[in-house]
DNA sequence: ATGAAAGCGCTAACAG
DNA sequence: CTGTTAGCGCTTTCAT
């Protein structure tokens, strides 16, 4: 490995000097002298080592993002808009997936803070007021992804789910249903989940309706847990005429399970979903969404994460929290009800 | 900031002592002595800074990994593996996209390696050639993705591309289509595409035919070439009966265009895909498509990195090349062709 | 305008 | 068994 001292002996200068051209401090250094290092980095193909920078300076550059599951359209959608705005900024970014696993989050943690990344991204979860604790008065300040609480004390980046979820289901009472079900993950006290619940009971109380509790479906997190559900709510003696659905897998296994139960989708069952993707328009039927600004999010984080870097501490800026608005799209899975006792 | 120092004077001993509990070097130590030790980090909250640690040991227990673009199905599945992987043997990841940007390639490079990554995975977009040249006589070791060349002498992780296509195609073939058209991406001598078209002209040579070089049509990376690659394939007098699609993208656009051009798939025109996810067997109509083991190629890839790295370069370990078999699934997407001149 | 020297937080001989 | 010491590669006063 080639040093700064084996440039600077090339060079036939001090270390000082090399590390002045190296960091672009050579206002008062003669032409000839700034030359000469620039040669010797050259020609010894010279990377200057930025571990031992950062123990001097105390800033690495590098911060640090915990994702349930990078592999997840969503979230690496989100995860490209971080890697882009953190480029940009001249930051890197340390991934990590906690698959889903509280314990794997807290490890990735340790990791990064032992990494001294300057801050950590992360879409926890598991506790909120928990995560805080674990922080206890580090100056490495975090910024929730996707997940609010009223503990919250920390700058976060989510999008209005109950308005996501509000207009999709209105899309559906104004279409002329009556009985729509949902699916939704088990809620764990996560906002995205407990907002589009709410969200979907809001647009029914809006519209004088009452919800039947037996239309929302619970599913587990597991493959297939859609399907089964869907095919449930079709075995209901007064059965759904529409199914909303509340995130990429439920859309597809909704999907699934209406055809598997013989019905057709728009025809006999509306589906409205949750999360947009490049194939959704090509699905059969092409599938109504609520489209999320992923990209926007991963963004708005680094952004956010940044912004509180700069600031040092200095100024004691509250929380910031940014609520992005989603977008409903409107294609063809939805019709008005099929009315089955007239037919 | 709390240090080993803080530690050691704590517990009123040596911060020899501390790092020798810290590295599990405790064979010979009172077990008074580490109580003490181990009391005073939990007090503290002290997390140890890897970066002193590593300018010291010179291993940062961290590996790079370069990606044309993480949003991408494809890649971050490989990444979910590679991250996966990783972790399970106690490495960090620092994941960073080169958005196709030869440019940024570089720079992502010259990045990893100042921040002294053990080795850096990678699926170059430029050339191979080049890519070894800028790591002249590094000791940081490289693995290549999904690419490989004549000059190739790092390990390499591949799948099967000629085989695939072959597979596809035959398929077609067997099913009685003649007029087989292929979409592709610029070759750009990058070798699946390269050999996806030779699996496409293997299937043609070994079963008597010959390929009608105006059915195969390079598609401009933007948004939209496919389904103008279609719709033209589709004006052609003597039209294909069938379309082989070599990516994802391809997938999508030659569906939408068949569609736009007013035929049907499958029953006008078949469509074989490439790469297969979740979506793809909800798609109108479910697609068949070679599969990749992408997980796979992630988990080997640092697999491949990290025994090279416990080589230390001691044995001279040739160049290791894996190579991944696809897999041919048959959905509902190809039929018998329709003749059309008898209809 | 340039160099000497101290020190960032940690590990690893070496000494005792 | 435990402590002392010398760096790892770099930045940054402080002299000169």
């Amino acid at each position: 490995m080639v040093t700064i001292d084996d440039v600077a002996k090339k060079a036939g200068v001090s270390k000082s000097s090399v590390s002045r051209v190296l960091n672009g401090n050579f206002r008062y250094m003669s032409e000839k002298m700034r030359r000469k290092i620039l040669d010797a980095i050259e020609e010894l193909n010279y990377t200057p080592n930025s571990l031992a920078r950062s123990l001097k300076t105390k800033e690495t550059r590098v911060i640090g993002i915990i994702l349930s599951d990078i592999s997840n359209p969503f979230w690496s959608e989100i995860l490209k808009g971080a890697q882009d705005e953190a480029n940009r900024q001249g930051y890197g970014l340390m991934v990590t997936s906690s698959n889903d696993n509280p314990e794997l989050e807290k490890s990735n943690i340790m990791m990064l803070k032992s990494r001294q990344v300057e801050g950590i991204i992360v879409n926890t979860i598991g506790d909120i007021g928990e995560l805080f604790r674990g922080f206890g008065g580090t100056e490495c300040p975090l910024v929730l992804l996707d997940r609010t609480g009223e503990e919250v004390k920390a700058d976060t980046v989510v999008v209005n789910n109950v308005n996501g979820a509000r207009q999709a289901v209105e899309h559906l009472i104004g279409l002329g249903h009556r009985r729509i079900g949902i699916l939704l993950n088990p809620l764990e006290n996560k906002s995205p989940r407990i907002e589009r619940l709410k969200g979907y009971r809001l647009a029914h109380e809006e519209n004088g309706m009452t919800v039947d509790e037996s239309l929302v479906k619970i599913c587990s997190p597991y493959n297939g847990s859609g399907v089964k559900a869907t095919e449930q709510l079709l075995a209901l003696p007064d059965r759904p005429t529409a199914i909303f659905t509340t995130n990429e897998r439920l859309n597809l296994e909704a999907l699934a399970g209406v055809k598997k139960a013989g019905f057709s989708v728009p025809d006999q069952v509306s589906i409205f979903g949750y999360d947009d993707f490049p194939w959704v328009p090509l699905l059969d039927p092409p599938l109504s969404t609520v489209a999320q600004p992923a990209y926007e999010m991963g963004v708005t984080a680094v952004t956010l994460l940044l912004n509180r870097l700069k600031d040092k501490g200095e100024t004691e800026m509250p929380p910031q929290v940014v609520q992005l608005e989603p977008t409903v799209i409107i294609r063809n899975s939805c019709r008005p009800p099929f009315s089955h006792s007239k037919s």
